[in-house]
DNA sequence: CTGAAAGCGCTAACAG
DNA sequence: CTGTTAGCGCTTTCAG
């Protein structure tokens, strides 16, 4: 046990100058020890070892940041901090392993908050930054830009602009639905997606009804799009199922939710976009279209060091192939 | 549309002087044009502004701190950034209501991970840190702690050290998970929990022994504690029910979670501490001890203003009560 | 290795 | 309001 804490009094914190004198080296000597330089005598780093444990000297990285231009920092602005996020745990993960610092911002689907988080970062001077982009008007980034941010855009692009970013294939997550529900005999699919200003709730839905045209079948009642709100998705899957729906696709994990919530029987047949953790919970299992969330946390890190690195290179524009995860719900025939 | 970025070419970063006197004016001008002081003239403000779009100057905040000594930032650092974690949730709304930054980075429940993260955010000389702690070594915080560093802990407190903390009433919410199974004429009633390293889960499986005690009810095969893993927790659950429990008391969310998985038949009744989206999707929905998310999230806010304004004032470890949320899973009586 | 000094970009104190 | 200047704490160059 380590007991009372010393509160220190209203007394300044010493510098590397005060270890200096403390330790009767040189300043140049202390910041050498500091960042463990190997060309310092043992006997000497000994004594600054112990002068900055007497003195309780903290380096102050704003100072030598500052003096450096970078920070060895990346900043994450995500839309909800708290919640499932297998991406930016990945985008963690990746910083880590290339040595960097995440520090991580909600943006609370709110677009002033994102510019605020995102220029709050810039005026850190973060090195660079992982962004889930929300709403239409990215142009306060376009100052950022030419000011030299490093940017990498994750799961949507950023519109109107020409940034790096990371995304899944959404059209071919939906046609693989598609085609392994039909593979099963359903004629009539309905789906149940996000709000369609949404870039992937747009695409995903988009995608669902090439594919229905090309099946040639009918659309009416059989496309629900919309905020997520539990009453509108419980009238979107009794309106489908009366319209003869016997297969739904879902447009996100939480609709997932919704629409099972709905379908208190279980004689749909259901393929979910995104996997979760509930996914196996559910009787039975949801099969679902899986990211590949490793692969896009790590392309996103390393699309941003190689923009941080070279700032003037092409912009790359990276898809990454989604998985279909057969786990029960999307393996029931129609019934007869 | 913006169209194509400019990527500045490698020239060197206007700075407030490059500002001035591109203006024609005096720094200190800039400067308080920037931070927007009200003592300076429209038509002054409008020709640094003017000046400032022309350059792309972007404020540099790494020397402003510097300068100042604050950063006008708050640490978070938690087991799981892209976990839910409502108390994050209602940290970074409080802060941002007292016009803070919240930069937050994960610990991974790792004890290594913890500290590099907590020393790193003391170098960037971050004004305070909220620290879910984990682990039982903390001594790495004295120095810190010692130097300046204003901290507190939230779900569980920084043992062996004296620093504020905010926690919930894990006790009282097993009583009254207990009390609640125990009104419904349950006699034989088992606890599932987590690891008992873990501060609050041994809170939890330490009063729920105190209430079975106090009702006069054996203990044995009713106690089952240990990492979170599905057959372990299968096997508690098979073994209370062979030794006739009726009910299940869990000891957090996703427990509560794999307890439901390994109750297929629902005649066993289930009070689960800590309230999830997952509650209100099982059948019958599942009756919980909640936690105040948001008393706990503005609590600690407040509790580490304190600190940042008086470095010496007493500690404050803050006990914030939990409720109770009765929703058909835990009023099911045993079966006759 | 030492000692001295410049400079990162900003704020604030000073005298006009 | 202007112009000048010191200084925040660090890194790094330069001569010993």
């Amino acid at each position: 046990m380590h007991g009372e804490v010393n509160r220190r009094a209203k007394t300044r914190r010493p510098t590397m100058v005060d270890v200096a004198r403390e330790a009767g080296v040189a300043l140049r000597t202390v910041s050498r020890v500091v960042n463990d330089d190997a060309t310092v005598g043992a006997e000497l780093a000994r004594r600054v070892h112990d002068a900055i444990a007497a003195l309780g000297y903290r380096p102050d990285e704003r100072a030598r940041h500052l003096r450096l231009g970078v920070t060895g920092t990346l900043g994450a602005a995500v839309r909800q901090l708290s919640h499932v996020n297998p991406v930016l745990r990945a985008v963690e993960r990746a910083a880590r392993a290339a040595d960097l610092m995440v520090l991580a911002a909600s943006t609370e689907d709110d677009e002033r908050l994102e510019r605020r988080v995102v220029e709050s970062m810039c005026r850190r001077r973060f090195d660079g930054i992982v962004l889930e982009p929300i709403g239409a008007d990215h142009g306060y980034l376009l100052p950022e830009l030419a000011a030299g941010l490093s940017l990498v855009a994750v799961d949507r692009p950023v519109l109107g602009l020409d940034v790096d970013c990371v995304i899944s294939d959404n059209a071919a997550g939906i046609r693989a639905a598609y085609a392994h529900l039909a593979g099963y005999g359903h004629r009539r699919i309905a789906y149940v997606g996000d709000d369609e200003r949404i870039f992937t709730a747009q695409e995903r839905a988009t995608a669902f009804r090439a594919c229905a045209a090309e099946a040639g079948a009918a659309l009416d009642g059989m496309v629900h799009t919309g905020p997520i709100e539990r009453a509108r998705i419980a009238d979107a899957v009794a309106t489908a199922r009366g319209r003869g729906a016997t297969a739904v696709i879902t447009g996100n994990a939480t609709i997932s939710v919704e629409v099972v919530r709905a379908l208190p029987d279980r004689d749909t047949a259901i393929v979910g976009f995104d996997d979760s953790e509930l996914a196996t919970l559910l009787r039975p299992d949801l099969t679902v279209v899986a990211q590949d969330d490793q692969a896009i946390g790590s392309t996103a890190i390393d699309l941003l060091r190689a923009r941080i690195a070279d700032h003037s290179r092409p912009v790359h524009r990276v898809t990454v192939p989604v998985e279909l995860l057969a786990r029960g719900s999307g393996e029931q025939p129609p019934p007869a």
